[in-house]
DNA sequence: TAAATAGTGTCTTTCAGACAATATCTC
DNA sequence: GAGATATTGTCTGAAAGACACTATTTA
């Protein structure tokens, strides 16, 4: 604000590059699930082959708002228009990507796992190939731009909300039970919890709403559904207080 | 990326305007204030006159990361160089401002009260006028673009992390007392905490270290100083669990 | 020495962890 | 009916709230 600006309007500044990207997540086989897509193999891509988050340029035609253009990369690579969508952050600056000075606006996704070629084939001819990879088999991965980074804040995010909200609910289909729900907890926290706190926790933050039961394992157990899909509920303490 | 794009390479896309705002807090006079900034009274402005948070175009040739921007326009603001900044997400679409479609991303710092006359005048001639503003009464204004709407978000976010950690410690100079602390959490919380509580919340938490006396009020206190800058400390439970 | 504020002690309440006990379903 | 898993109950412990109490400093 301080510079001589061009028509005193500050348009004269150039403009960054400017992305979206999701980092979308889901639980299956017993691991939290990063959703990864391949850049294309092309020599004028900066990053040609490599794996990366979901993501692109904002359409400025086409997306109205931010959350309209995650919505819409969500829904290219996974068919999937519904689903827990947050911000996570922005990453920006002038060596993240080899085109010039970009800034990605990062938003991460919880959903029930779905098989992903199957989406990938109600998708236009030439849609990239995109795969399910374990979180930890993702962060071992050489990311494409700041990828990696933006991944781990992901997972950071993902990791400490679920000490104390009902976020991993978002990961299941409906309707699920409480052990499948405390399993797929156990998955994001890495360690066991209590079955009986785990219950009288769940079910005393009102988040959830009796559905037909679910023939999960060796017998039949009640099913829940979130009751209010806007947003996660939040305990009233962390699941480990002392370390 | 399913569209055409000239040269293969996403460089076609028209580039948002890019942008970086800062809600700047401090505690003065029993109220969290902000910081606001005038916009400049000429028609080619798109809210001549009006308040907002200060901010504005990033800088590609000076500005190396979003991060470096934020801190410039905290420097070039307050003469402060060193306070509590942390990234609170990303405003962008096409109606937010009347230039075209623009992307803003929004930060928030923490600062002990200082008059901002004085840093006006350390500012280059020209620097646009700013004044401190109580919260409240900056969210009755009529803000430049959706500036209240981020300034309720950053409001929205400090309380909340006010409630489990150690943040309105960052509003206070050093060093301070622990009823200073108290006075400024209670302010930033809008209701009263029990004295003997705070006190051993706070000095159980461990990021306090002890500092020289001061003369506060009707008798000498405590000193005490911020032990790592770096990060807030958290607490293990929020101030009120019951509701 | 009185007023005011700094600082401490202790009882109660809330909710998570541990772990045992009981209920229900499938085979 | 046996085995497995779902569901409940009870005891303990950590940390917050309430509130009374003591200590220190200034005027």
């Amino acid at each position: 604000m301080t510079q001589a600006l061009p028509a005193g309007n500050g348009l004269g500044f150039e403009r960054p590059l400017a992305t979206v990207d999701v980092a979308i997540f889901t639980a299956a086989g017993d691991r939290l699930q990063v959703l990864l897509a391949q850049r294309p193999d092309v020599p004028e891509d900066p990053f040609p082959g490599r794996w990366a988050l979901p993501g692109g340029f904002i359409d400025v035609q086409q997306d109205r708002t931010l959350l309209h253009c995650a919505r819409r990369k969500l829904k290219e690579k996974t068919g999937v228009a519904t689903s827990y969508l947050e911000q996570l952050g922005s990453w920006g600056g002038a060596d993240r990507d080899p085109r010039g000075w970009s800034a990605t606006h990062a938003y991460f996704a919880l959903m029930p796992f779905v098989s992903v070629r199957g989406a990938a084939a109600d998708a236009e001819a030439g849609a990239v190939p995109t795969r399910w990879a374990s979180v930890e088999d993702a962060l071992k991965l050489r990311l494409a731009f700041d990828h990696r980074e933006i991944l781990q804040a992901a997972v950071d995010r993902v990791r400490s909300k679920v000490e104390y909200t009902s976020l991993p609910a978002f990961l299941l289909p409906e309707p699920f039970t409480l052990p499948q729900l405390q399993h797929v907890y156990e998955v994001v926290l890495g360690r066991p919890l209590d079955k009986s706190a785990f219950r009288r926790r769940m079910l005393d933050a009102g988040f959830l709403e009796e559905a037909e039961s679910v023939a999960a394992g060796a017998r039949v157990a009640q099913g829940y559904r979130i009751a209010d899909r806007s947003a996660p509920a939040v305990f009233p303490r962390t699941f480990k207080s002392a370390e």
